[in-house]
Parts: structure tokens; sequence; C-alpha cells
DNA sequence: CGTAGCCTTGAAGGTGATCAATGTTTGTGG
DNA sequence: CCACAAACATTGATCACCTTCAAGGCTACG
């Protein structure tokens, strides 16, 4: 039962500018998959046969590393495209594996329709590019927080996730995400994003229930980014 | 006094499969531009009028943070792109500083000519999304080094660099590295890396002269990557 | 020949990891 | 709908790893 979503997919900034017509050949074969609460829609290693823009809730790209760690790459939020630069690549397998945050949807595009279609045109290639773009960047501002303290960049984190998610107030975040996945986004243990995090709802700057964050003290959280202590 | 390099540049993986006029229609205004060790080919926050591909030598993408620390994004290394990402997107001005490290020549390619050449090929477009992916790909590995130990994350740095110069043997970095572009690449103190790394002189599983890393117990240092100590 | 950039070493102290135990919530199968 | 298992959150104690600060040396280069 593909592509009851056609609203929200129409609106995806890689159709912008395009015909109807050409969004159809854009979409040979894509079909919209809704994923449960923590499903996964590839796995590390998989063949990439298939990339994906989510189109409601968020997915985590996670790596497994060789001791048996967990790390968060990136949260791909809706609008966001998952294994799409692999899709041009020569490497054939997926170098991380997506996850589903809470119930989501994703629009699965088949790799030969890729090669076939997606190729064809440049607007659409670069408007990838762009979407590419806003990933690197957001990963290069990562790794610029890595001589900060543990608060700063859980602070960091939560602001630059916030953010992502349109919406006016935008201080909850509308995903349930747990402290271990804060931690495995950071590089840091359960317990010290616990610690930070109770310290943070005892002076009632944030507030949890059901893994929603909710930010009470926006600027508070932006103090403590910039490098203030309590 | 553009374009002497031809040789180097037509061998640039962008351009296989394309004919000598199409590759003059990609380099319209392109020239080559050389670089001396530590100068500077962009400053973070200049508009980004123009993007290239390292020929010779190497470059360090660096982030200076608001609190005057400096973090190394990336190492630019022959045949890598720098600059590219940003051409399609919205932001108009760079992201990060690009300085050469050691005597470096670069192939810069304005802007316009990205836009009214560049786009126009699709495959050339797909190939510089493959040069994207090694470098999302890279910073992936990175990140998720972030829980192990210092002289791993150095061990990795120290390996990853070396395998991206061609070159039998390969077991001396081609490029001048000091310990706090080291540091500053995986997120150290200065100090702290000259610690582990004396230690691994001290052992005679590399040595360093005049900037240049040499590595005489490969397998050594892999071990190490592994986790084990000294 | 002085300055700038880099490397080195030591001492002291703090941040966050680890380990261990326990409580709480969510999900699932009978 | 209950019971039990998973998944998630919490707290305390301990300690290793790195950072920070301070001081000094080496070498290249204008």
């Amino acid at each position: 039962m593909p592509l009851r979503r056609i609203e929200k997919i129409s609106s995806l900034s890689v159709f912008a500018g395009r015909s109807p017509s050409e969004i159809e050949a854009l979409l040979q074969g894509a079909d919209e998959k809704a994923l449960k609460h923590r499903e996964t829609l590839f796995r590390m290693g998989d063949e990439a046969h298939a990339f994906a823009f989510v189109l409601e809730g968020a997915l985590k790209l996670v790596k497994t590393t060789a001791d048996g760690n967990e790390v968060i790459v990136f949260f791909a939020t809706p609008g966001d495209p998952v294994g799409a630069l692999i899709m041009g690549s020569e490497q054939k397998t997926y170098p991380v594996s997506a996850v589903a945050m809470g119930p989501s949807v994703v629009l699965r595009v088949p790799r030969r329709t890729f090669v076939s279609a997606w190729s064809k045109f440049p607007d659409v290639f670069q408007k990838i590019n762009g979407l590419i773009f806003a990933r690197v960047h957001e990963m290069q501002e990562q790794k610029a927080m890595a001589k900060m303290s543990l608060p700063q960049k859980i602070a960091r984190q939560i602001i630059s996730l916030s953010e992502r998610f349109e919406g006016g107030g935008g201080t909850v975040l509308p995903v349930p995400i747990t402290r271990k996945e804060i931690a495995d986004s950071v590089g840091a243990s359960v317990e010290s994003v616990i610690r930070v995090m109770s310290d943070w709802s005892r002076e009632g700057v944030l507030r949890t229930s059901e893994r929603q964050i909710e930010i009470l003290q926006v600027d508070r959280v932006i103090e403590i980014l910039r490098g203030e202590k309590s």
C-alpha cells in the first residue's frame, strides 16, 4: 500500500520545483514504511538496496563498535535522508544501522530508481547535497565540542535537537529519547548523563516524562552551553 | 599562470570518463594555487566563492571555538575536495578554515563554474558525492572512537592518515604534522599526546623527525588500536 | 641572534568512567 | 488482567585517565 502520504512527500525539499510526473518518476518502486519504536530499518553491514527519507518520527544512525559499545552518529528527523550518501558510492553496504525512535514513517526509494531517475536531475542532486551539507555541518559542530565539559555537550545536543523540529514553542522534543541515547551520542556514560540531567531537573531547567524531554528554561540551557556552571 | 599540472588534474577521480573539452568546461576560471606551510586558503566565515581539490601536500580544516580552542575537523589529502559541499547549499560562508600543512598545491574552481558547468554533469556530481561519502565515513569512524582511550584514538588517527596516502611502504606520513595538530584532531591536550607518543618513541614504535612521522611497527600500532596496552 | 613555533617533563587535581545495587516503567504472554 | 521480563532511570563509592599549570629546552628562520 504505497504512498498514502502524498502531501508530506511532495513537500520534501528535494522535490521542490518538480512536476507531478517528475516526482512520479523519482518514486518508481518507492514505498512508505511504518516503523515501530526500536524497529530497525537497515542494519550496518547490510547491502544497501535503498535509501529513505524520514517522514514522521525520527531514526538514530548507530554504529556498534568492536567492544560492543553503541555510538549514535546522527539523529535523522523528518525531511532528512538516510542511506542517501551511499547510493552514489563504491561501497555497497551500510556503514551504520538505522533504528526508529518512537513510531516513525519513512519513504523508501530503491537504489535502482536512484540510479535510473535521481541521477538525471542535477537539481535534485543539488538538493540532496544541501541536506548532506547540513548533516556534515552538524557533525562538525559536534566535533568542535570535543574539549567542552559534559554538561556543555549535553546542552548542545538537546538544543540542536530541539531546533531540528519545526513547530512553535519547540521546547518539547517530540521524540522519545533515552539517557542512554544521549550518552551514546555525546560519547559519555549513561550514569554521567543522568547525573547532569537530574541536576537540571532539580533546578527546574527541564523535565522528562515518558522519554519526552521538555526544556523549561531555554536561556539557562544556552548559558550552560556557553560555559557557566550552576 | 593557471593549470600547469594537467597530468595530475586530469587524473582526479572526478574527471574520470570526461573528455578533454568537457574538462575544459569544468575548469572555466579555475587556477592552481600554491600554498606555503601554514598559509590559509580560506577562513571560516569568509564568503564561499570557490571550492578546491588538493593536488599536492595537505590541508587541515579547522574550526576555532568560542573559547579560542582549535579543532581539526578533517585532514584533506591529495584528491580530496575542500569547500565543495557548500557550493550546492544555501549557506554562503565557509564553516571551517583551510590551512596548508607543508607546501601544498590546490586546484581552485570558482563557484560560478560549479553552478554553470558542474551541475550539468550528473556523473561528476556523483563522483563528488563519493568523495564526500569517504569524508563522512571517516568522521563517523572517528566519532565511534569517542569512548576509547587516548592512545587508541591517536593510533587510529595515525593509521587512518597513513592509509590515505598511496605509495608503497606508506609508513612515513609525507606531511608535516605537529603533536598539537594531532591533539586538536582527536580532541586532547598537546601534553597528553606528547606523553603517549614519547612512550611509543621510546618503545621504537615510531619515530619523528622534522614533523615527519615514521611508523616503525605498524602491527604494534594496530594492537594498540585494538586495545592492548604496553 | 632573538623570536616564534614546537617539544618535553613534572606535579596536582578534577571530571567522568566503572562497578554495583536498586527502583521504576513498559511491554508481553498466558 | 496479572505476572514476569525487559528496558530504562537512579544513586553512591572509588579511582584512572587526562587536563591544567608551570617551567624549560630545542630548532628554524627572518
